[in-house]
DNA sequence: CTTATACTTCAATAATTGTGGAAATATGGA
DNA sequence: TCCATATTTCCACAATTATTGAAGTATAAG
């Protein structure tokens, strides 16, 4: 995942309604959710949600396929994983961190040895 | 770490000079940088950075203290770890992924038997 | 072929964010 | 005290982002 996508997938998330949206598709699972029932959930107008899952589309952290009149949404989990993948490599650079989950460690190398 | 300040901590790094600060500090370490010397890296404005290093203060993911007549900032690694873990728990909530590090796989399943 | 539904795109506007010069603040030294 | 350095705050302005109603597109059904 280079840069200029990192950034688009990051500016994707840090919005109320998009981090939301996201969520509910990633909790959703493999079936996704219909745009129309994201909307109701958030709250917001239609032209606006299409405008937010335009935005997490263009980062690649969702997918959409149209079903019937519908178009579904999905989370693309390799995409997330990839944005994670890359935050742990590039918020940990000059730090050991083997032994903890996620590699960002506690801050201080004397909690490592 | 609630949801509004995710998010905050998201737009902090969904920006470029931003994202450049943010691991520029990380790959410092301990010492951390002083604000100038961060600016010039960057090749934007000394008021330009001040500001966006503000917004990464505000998120909590920089720290900073004054030696002299220079301002030192530091990445706040406890904050990103903590950034971390939000998105691993909320970007995997209906997938199985016990066995991965982070929680979101690293892509290739194969690395990890 | 008309009508209804589900969305998206467009257009106008409001709100937020990013930018750098100039002025202000804090520290250190002559 | 006076001057230089390091950085922030203030200000005006440019650029981007968010919002919604209205119009457009695609699908389905009578």
């Amino acid at each position: 995942m280079d840069a200029p996508l990192v950034l688009r997938a990051l500016g994707a998330l840090a919005q109320e309604h998009r981090l939301a949206a996201f969520r509910l598709l990633v909790q959703a699972g493999e079936n996704g959710l219909p745009a129309g029932a994201i909307a109701e959930s958030l709250g917001v107008a239609a032209s606006s949600l299409s405008f937010h899952l335009a935005a997490l589309a263009n980062a690649g952290l969702v997918a959409q396929r149209r079903q019937s009149r519908q178009i579904i949404y999905t989370a693309n989990y390799p995409a997330m994983n990839a944005l994670m993948g890359y935050l742990t490599e590039n918020c940990c650079g000059g730090v050991p961190c083997t032994e903890f989950i996620a590699c960002c460690p506690p801050a201080n190398p004397k909690d490592v040895a």
